[in-house]
This record gives C-alpha cells, sequence and structure tokens, in this order.
DNA sequence: CGGACTCCTTGGAACGCTCCAAAATGCGCA
DNA sequence: TGCGCATTTTGGAGCGTTCCAAGGAGTCCG
C-alpha cells in the first residue's frame, strides 16, 4: 500500500537544506534559523515526513522504550497496576513494550530475553514466575523494578509493596472492633504477600487471645480456590463469624460459598479481603477489603525506574506503601 | 552498571571468523559449518551476546512489533480481547507495543503516530476514541485491524466483530421463553454495538406484539450508568420483570440498584446482559449474559492482521463471529 | 578593514545489523 | 594434477538517524 517511506534525505533535498539540519530541527534544536525551519517543516508536511525512531534508537543508543512483563490476566490487580506504570512511562515519552510468559517461567524467559534484544531501557515485572536467580542476572544488563515481592533484592532490582503486616492487622482490628472473635483465614499459598498475611492473621490472634480459635484453610489467591476453601470450611460445621481472605478475587469466592450455604453477607457471616481491587467497589459486590493503592503503586514503580535510570543515586531499594480499609458492605458486627 | 554490550565484531574476533558469518549463524542459516556454528555459539555464551533488535530492524526493515491501542482500562473486555491478540502476536515471535490515549483524541493520536514511529508493521485497536478520518489515513501507513466496530471501514482497515443482531435476538429469545413480556432496557449511548442492541431490543419487542411496553432507559455502559439507569426506572413505578443490559458492566449496576430497592434476583426481576465478561462467572455474581468470544476475537483479529502484513488477497473485510447464551444465575420465570 | 565572535549549517563517521556479490575452500573425478 | 561444482566464508554497502568537528556568514568593534 505505501512505497518507500520518505526520510530525512527527501525532506533535507526538498527543503534545499542538509541532512543535519533536518535532523536538528526535528528535535525542535533552538540553533535551526525560523527560515530554515518553516522550509523543513513545510517540505516534511508535504512529504507526511516521520522519524524513524529505530534509526534514531539505534543512533543515540537510547529505546525510550520500557518493558513490562504480567504473567497473569485474571486477577485485575496486574492490569490496574499496569495502568498505573503506563501514564508515567507515556508522561516521560517513552514506549511500553508488554510481554506476557503466560505462566511458563521458560517462555517467560524468553520474552524478557527479546525486550532486552529491543533494548529497553528499564524493565518491570508487574508479576512474574522467574526463579530468583534470573531477574538477578537480567538485572545487571538493566534496572528493574519488581511489583509485590520484596524478598527479590540484588543490585539493580527495586521492589514496590503496600506494608502487609499493618494491612493484616488493620483487617483483623477492623474485625475485633465489630466484635468478631470466631474468625478464619483462607490462605493464598506460598507467595510471599500470602504467607504474610497468614503470619500476621496468627499472630493477631494470638495477641487477643484467641489462638483456639484459629482456623486457616488453603486457598490459592484465585476465584475457585476461595470457594472450594470456603466450603471445606462451611462443610466442617459451625461457621466462624468472619472470614479474611487473603486477596479479593478469593474473598469473591468465599462470598459466594457463602451464598450456596444460605449465609447472609454480612448478617450472618462477615467477610473482609485484601487487594482493593476496583470491581469490589460495583454495588453488587461492595466488598470490605483492605486496599493497597494499586494504580499508585504502578506509577511508583515506573517512576523509579527512570530514577534508577538517570543514574540517581538511591539507597533504599523496597518502597513500601501503606494499605488503607475500606469499609463495604461485607462486614457488619456478628449475631449475638 | 554495564560496560558496552558485544556485537556482533566481538563475537566475530573471539570466534575467529567475520561478522558476516555470524550474523548467519545467529539466524540459524543452515549454510554455517558445524565448526563455525560451533566456535560463534561458544565465543556467543562466553560473551554474553545479546543481538541488538533495534540495529536488526533497521538493516532489513522490518520491526517485529505490533502496536495495540488500548483506551480504556475499566472496562474488562479490553484487556481480555488484549490477552487473545498478545498470544497469536508472540506466537509469531512478533512483539506487542501498547498504547492508550487515556480517552483524549488529541492524545491518543500522538501515541499512535509514536508506534508508526517506531515502525510497528500492523496496527490492532482494541477500543479507541480517533475519528474515522485519522484512523482511515493512518491505514495507508500500514494494516489495521479494529475491534468490535464495524462501521469503521475503508482500504487497510479490518475489523473483527460479533453478531449484535442475532445475539440481541438470543437475549430476547431467552426472556420470551422464559415468560417474559415486560422488559425494560437499559441502553449504552451512541457507540455502535449498543445503538444496534437498542434497535434490535425495539423491534423484538415489537415482533413479539409488546410495542406498547417497550422501555429504554438511557446508559452509558459502565457500571455507575447501569445503576443510575435502573434506579430511574424503579423509581418510575411498577418494575419490569426482566431488563436487558446493553452490556455486562452496566448489568451489573442494574443488579446493585434491583437490591437497593428489595428485589430479588431473579425471583422478582431477571437480568440479562451482553459481552461475556469473565467477572460475570464469578459464582457471586452468576450473570446471565450473551458472551461474545472475547479472547478469540483477539486473537482473529491479531491473525488478520498476519494476513494482510503477509499481503494476502483478502476480500471480506469484516470478519464476524457468533455470540453465545450464556444462562447463569439472573434469569428465571417472572412471577405469576 | 581585519579579527573575534556568534549563529547557522554542513559532511562524514558512527550505531549494529543484514544483504549481496564475490572470494575461498573442499571434494570428487578424469 | 587440475578442473568444476557445491559449500562456506567474506568485506563492503546500506538501513535512517545522531553526533561532532569544522566550515560559512554575519555582526560588532577597535
Amino acid at each position: 500500500m505505501n512505497e518507500r517511506r520518505p526520510t530525512i534525505h527527501d525532506v533535507a533535498a526538498r527543503a534545499g537544506v542538509s541532512k543535519s539540519l533536518v535532523s536538528l530541527a526535528m528535535r525542535g534544536s533552538p540553533k535551526v534559523s525560523d527560515a530554515s525551519r518553516a522550509a523543513i517543516e513545510k517540505a516534511a508536511a508535504e512529504l507526511g515526513y516521520r522519524p524513524n525512531a529505530t534509526a534514531r534508537s539505534l543512533a543515540d543508543s537510547k529505546s525510550r522504550t520500557i518493558g513490562v512483563n504480567m504473567a497473569e490476566l485474571d486477577n485485575p490487580i496486574f492490569p490496574e497496576m499496569l495502568g498505573g506504570a503506563h501514564t508515567v512511562i507515556r508522561s516521560r515519552n517513552y514506549n511500553t513494550m508488554l510481554v506476557s510468559g503466560e505462566r511458563d517461567p521458560e517462555l517467560e524467559t524468553m520474552e524478557l530475553a527479546k525486550l532486552l534484544e529491543f533494548q529497553v531501557e528499564g524493565l518491570i515485572l508487574i508479576s512474574h514466575r522467574l526463579p530468583a536467580e534470573t531477574v538477578r542476572s537480567l538485572a545487571d544488563e538493566v534496572p528493574i523494578v519488581v511489583l509485590t515481592l520484596k524478598d527479590l533484592t540484588g543490585p539493580g532490582i527495586d521492589s514496590v509493596v503496600t506494608d502487609d503486616e499493618a494491612g493484616t492487622r488493620m483487617a483483623m482490628q477492623h474485625l475485633f472492633d465489630l466484635g468478631h472473635r470466631d474468625i478464619a483465614h483462607v490462605s493464598g499459598g506460598s507467595l510471599e504477600p500470602a504467607v504474610v498475611r497468614e503470619r500476621l492473621y496468627r499472630s493477631q490472634m494470638q495477641a487477643a487471645g484467641l489462638e483456639s480459635m484459629t482456623r486457616v484453610i488453603e486457598g490459592d489467591l484465585t476465584n475457585l480456590g476461595g470457594l472450594e476453601a470456603a466450603r471445606t470450611l462451611l462443610r466442617e460445621g459451625e461457621p466462624p463469624t468472619a472470614i479474611f481472605a487473603s486477596n479479593d478475587i478469593s474473598a469473591l469466592g468465599v462470598m459466594a460459598a457463602c451464598q450456596e450455604f444460605g449465609l447472609n453477607i454480612p448478617a450472618d457471616i462477615s467477610i473482609i479481603g485484601y487487594d482493593g481491587i476496583a470491581l469490589g467497589a460495583l454495588r453488587t459486590l461492595s466488598l470490605t477489603t483492605i486496599a493497597q493503592p494499586l494504580g499508585l503503586m504502578g506509577q511508583v514503580a515506573a517512576q523509579r525506574l527512570f530514577d534508577r535510570m538517570a543514574g540517581t543515586q538511591i539507597d533504599d531499594r523496597s518502597i513500601v506503601l501503606e494499605p488503607e480499609l475500606l469499609t463495604r458492605g461485607t462486614t457488619a458486627p456478628p449475631r449475638v
């Protein structure tokens, strides 16, 4: 459909100047005379000239591109973080190259390799399934910011997380304040944030003298996992008066299970999640939760990345943001 | 952190061959002798060589990159389509450059311009706010596939849509079959699919001799829009026995409004949405809907794009996929 | 009127790769 | 031994920019 695209040379010829001057003009250099600039702009417009970013990247060895890896699409927290990161990246006039390894570490490694071949100047790992070793070795080619995992550290690796300990305390405190004592936890497997949340659940129960009522059912941070876990729990016998789920998506599964068992939320049972997905705000769900500032986390991640790229010396490697309790419709005082 | 990256020359020097041979070897050409290949691979590994995709793009003028525009993040149908497209793009060994104009046509135009400067070989518009003129003019630089809008045509522009007429008929038929006659519609504004759905709602009502019961309340395809529309409707007086919402996200708002008014779903009122977002399958919601094959649409879009890029002659410009009724928990026969 | 500046402008050398025509090598066979 | 042919290998040109050192063109001033 299109012939050869016009290049800087074509513009130069048409404007009667040298290619170097066109190059300067295109980048808005102040040292181009008004007359030349006008001629060049006219010629460029007439030819429909578009600078070739590939050639530019090669010449000045800046790709103006950030690579973003997002392993999973089924938990909406990731797209929400992506949105935040994306905004910052665009505002810096950079581009976002998106990659996903479909849960397969090997594929993921290849995808990231492709990003590096494209000379991305930085990498944001929104979610990933990579062995720590792999990430560390990538990190000495390009700065990396990891979201939600702070255990993965090393030179060139930053992380952005929220304070899961504080968040879990807030969740438990909220339930305690409402008067709950019989509180169960649907856990989330072995990933760092889930582990922390489970640990804090246990210690908070203990601190409240409720060790004997501690009940943890294995979940896996998925909707179905939450559903199954809650079913198991409810089949066991006496339901708790409240359930703290390791994340929102699984909390929604827990809600479904409760409904199956004829329990009214929040009259018969309270449910609190963790994450603050936009979805939870839907009136139909109205899920009480500990909200992480998801979009902000993405933004902060991108900002930190740019700081690193600028070579700013930064000590603190892990940025910790504060979570917030969103009291909505799924929690209430227990039946008396 | 890193010194200059090794280039093809460094590898060549170390392996004792010419750069051209290294180039061939890196691309897996069969005309490289086993001995040379081994030496080159060894040298490359020792140096930690990574081909520079930017230089390659420039040299053979193929960027191996597809640009994807996704204007909105708050309706999950778009990420779902993105997932499908992304899979195909990756399987062809291409990369995805993601862009979003944040609902601002001007910004969006600039973002797309950047994509073209990066020499993307094709463009997928998952959702966009661009004037038709802009899209058409982009189309003569690069092939474009537009999702969900078939009114936007022109040389170089393909579209992937579902049969909204058939889908709406299925929705209405489902409600008729259950015995509903008093069916209201929460519409979705002036975008093509919403208009078609509203028109078919009207004609189906009329065909069923229910013209007098036709009620359309303005929505806008958002959750809040659905909520407000349904509130307006329910305040008016006698609620309908069923509501057909223009899309799932607004159907969820409609559900919330019904709950506010103390109506039981589906006992007191049936609700059917349109789109088939993954979310609707959550047990907590269990939304009956007309499902579009969202992931598949993304895949088909990408495939079509590659066909165009390959220069395959294709006549049919609009690919129409079939929607499907998913009967879940929000529809039931009306109270008698 | 010449020199020192300041402003603009320029051509050529990168950037790291692919492509291509041509050169080197190896091998079988007369 | 030499020739022809297939297989490998090679250097140079080119992709469209940017960068840089250096070259004009004015301008101001002594």
